[in-house]
DNA sequence: CGAGTTTGTTTACAAGTGTAAACTATGAAT
DNA sequence: ATTCATAGTTTACACTTGTAAACAAACTCG
């Protein structure tokens, strides 16, 4: 269940999740979603589906499906920036990586709001 | 001419080129790649072909066509590291940016070497 | 019960990617 | 001219992604 890679559009799905930082069901999700992705329902549906089959996401029936994340914020940016670094400094990724390893990178990584 | 999105397997072309600091042709950039990427000679041959569509690649015809690059590697460092850090950053990205522009942070992505 | 609404599943479909085989053109050697 | 080798072009094919429509199940109102 390691390196699964998500796409930018299941990502969404993830942040939505992230910040709410409470299970949602789909349509929640969509309307959070509405102001920066104005997605259909079915669209919405299809990439939390992909989630799930990704094992990025667990389901919970109650009325309805309501989801959470299985993955963490920071394991998906540590992920991605890794592959980043990997993509373009190679060698030197170690020590760019210290320069992403830097406290005030990381609160702002963690998306603490930090100003 | 602007954000023409190169893939990863592409990016190892010009990368190739960008060390090489001169006009290489196919043969040769697959010989230099050799020891990273074990491509046959007609993937390479496809990757360029991506690279020419895109316009990201001149060639010239000699014996054999030779190719130069016409995208620099600071340019393109530049692009990709801008969507990475809207992918996940977004308000927070100038902050973030701010580190990038960082001298030290700037070499080693120009891969100056420096160690 | 029959019809409409809500929610979830299946199927779709084009663009992009990684990876190359199949084919073609061209030059060199016999 | 015939035959290889070499270089380049076309075609292929499966997988991922973005984006949904089509379809089905389930509940709800009249």
């Amino acid at each position: 269940m390691k390196d699964t890679k998500i796409s930018d559009a299941e990502l969404e799905i993830l942040e939505t999740l992230w910040t709410a930082g409470e299970a949602l069901n789909a349509n929640e999700i969509r309307v959070r979603l509405n102001e920066k992705k104005d997605w259909e329902r079915t669209t919405v549906l299809t990439l939390i589906r992909r989630l799930l089959d990704k094992g990025a996401l667990a389901q919970e029936k109650r009325e309805v499906y309501y989801y959470t994340p299985l993955v963490s914020r920071n394991d998906c940016v540590k992920g991605e920036t890794k592959s980043f670094l990997n993509k373009f400094f190679k060698e030197n990724a170690r020590n760019l990586a210290a320069v992403f390893e830097m406290d005030i990178v990381t609160e702002i990584a963690a998306g603490s709001g930090y100003v």
